[in-house]
DNA sequence: CTGAAAGCGCTTACAG
DNA sequence: CTGAAAGCGCTTACAG
């Protein structure tokens, strides 16, 4: 009645041979084996009939579904969605099905949709939503299900993924501030059970220790959001007010920041300069247009999804994690280090 | 040795019964003609051995995947993740998958796209894409694959879908403008074979043609873009340069015309008001803040997705095409008509 | 190069 | 209330 009537019997009862030789003919990899004379009658009997394979059927044979699943905290943070796009383009060009699932950072919610995507038997795993210590990562080597991380990463080795140069972009951020004559520095830092918030914080210290500067001027948000980024800032001022500067673990957090600023009437950049990360979509159209890290999401999520696709096709690699350099956008969120 | 190796035949051998009675207490829909305890044991069962069933397997036997395609343009488009959000939470709380497909308004895609989820037997569509004239409309019906439009609708009717009531936004958006004083208001239309921007057009011109306006001050553009934006209002302003307000088809295509005036050097709103569409992201942050008329992206989702399902479990329902109201948030890109 | 058969893991009439 | 059997639409060794 409705899709997936047709199956491969009717092509094979329209060209007259046996079923088994229109799966093979359909199919790429067995192709040559059948002759090319059967191969164009098979095709265009296909064709002729609107024939299209039922998966489900083939993934119950095969034990694999050419689908993927990711897993990223939501969909609503524009960090994502160029992320994924670059994951769907890159699994689609090979035929692979993206099965996407929002956790918001919720561990119940995470194994809910490992459990879901493990029943439709995807092939592999893209997660965006790692802690440092992962139970998700743990089951997936459990399971040997392939996996490959991006964004974030693990505490534990021999994983693949494909993260950004965290510390490379806040030493280009505070290279940055300090070339403005910024002397007193402060850090929003992310959750610390993030590899990003805490390799943000943490190359925040060190470098700024290298530099015999102030490195403890550091007020740490539970989440990447504008609400935390507001509080912490606030907190940050009611004990210190002498910064000139500011780098917030994240664009949100940094929209946080300059929100609370206007409340209790400091101008960005006049009174504070603030830097975010990532360089979600519109920054550049923002009141102030803020100064950013930029994070190349869309390449992220392709090249996780190559790895994964040659994982999941057995191709030997040992294990990877790549890291992408970031870089610097400067904007109107900084300027020379100012007075109050 | 990778997922969905526990079959019910495991738990079966575990409880000491027949696979069949497995399956039986393991539904929500039969575990009534199976007795308390065997339920009870087979529960505890299949928990000890980490069972989870294989849906590819249910897939093939029963027709129905407990998956539901979503057709967008971009998953980058600002407008879509909100959307696609509604649509997953509330399909996934009836246990319901989601496949998202990117067709680039490219009808090749969607077509491809279609075939792609028809192959994983999908219960049902949303979609997000149509023109007023769609080749995929016309498929689903003719294949009898249930489907609701989400933001666009079509010109055939007996369909369900949930749109707005660009009328309404539209008269908003003038009466707004009109009562800041606005003599010659200007339209920046969407693509035509479009709903949106079909409607809005319209409703621009029968507005203000009530209104005693002049109503054609009006140009066309291919897509909602901020490139297309920021080329129809240079060719507009070309032809005149006496219009005081431009309301634009979409917030890209206003962030575009925005563009375009500070090139030459015209100001927003000193100069001209403008006005979007949708309210993206971020649009209360940026410089200047973006007056728009808002629509209820996630909730339209959400309410498409509810229908789908109502649909997909054959409940009688009159095909409805709800309409819901937008609402104008008036913010800094307005201001009473000025002069040049 | 093609055919016949078995089987992937479920569901579901049919019995009892 | 439970069991035994058939079958969903593919794929793939095994023959020939």
């Amino acid at each position: 009645m409705t899709n997936g009537k047709i199956t491969i019997r009717d092509v094979a009862a329209l060209v007259g041979v046996h079923h088994s030789t229109v799966s093979r003919a359909l199919n790429p990899k067995t192709k040559d084996r059948i002759s090319p004379d059967m191969v164009r009658k098979v095709d265009k009997a296909a064709e002729k009939l609107g024939y299209f394979p039922n998966i489900a059927a083939a993934t119950l044979k095969q034990n694999r579904s050419f689908a993927l699943g990711v897993l990223i905290p939501d969909l609503m943070n524009p960090v994502f969605p160029p992320i994924i796009r670059g994951i769907q383009d890159t699994a689609e060009a090979k035929g692979y099905t993206i099965l996407t699932a929002n956790t918001d950072d919720d561990e119940t919610k995470e194994q809910g949709a490992l459990n879901m995507m493990s029943g439709r038997s995807i092939d592999g795993l893209i997660i965006a939503t790692a802690r440092r210590n992962d139970a998700i990562v743990d089951k997936c080597i459990e399971r040997e299900l392939p996996f490959v991380l991006v964004n974030r990463t693990v505490d534990r080795d021999g994983v693949n993924g494909v993260i950004v140069d965290e510390e490379f972009g806040i030493r280009a951020t505070l290279d940055h501030l300090i070339s403005l004559g910024h002397k007193r520095i402060a850090h929003i830092a992310g959750p610390q059970h993030s590899s990003t918030g805490y390799e943000r914080a943490k190359s925040f210290s060190d470098y700024l220790t290298l530099q015999n500067m102030e490195s403890d001027l550091v007020e740490y948000t539970e989440k990447f959001t504008v609400a935390d980024g507001y509080r912490a800032i606030k907190k940050l001022l009611s004990r210190d007010n002498q910064f000139t500067a500011v780098v917030a673990a994240s664009d949100l957090t940094a929209m946080g920041c300059i929100d609370a600023m206007q409340e209790l009437g400091l101008l960005c950049p006049e009174n504070i300069s603030v830097v975010g990360n990532n360089d979600i979509i519109f920054l550049a159209r923002m009141n102030p247009a803020l100064t950013t890290v930029s994070i190349p999401k869309y390449d992220m999520g392709a090249q996780a999804a190559k790895i994964l696709l040659e994982l999941v096709n057995g191709e030997p690699r040992e294990p990877l994690l790549l890291r992408m350099q970031p870089r610097l956008m400067v904007r109107n969120s900084t300027s020379r280090a100012g007075n109050y």
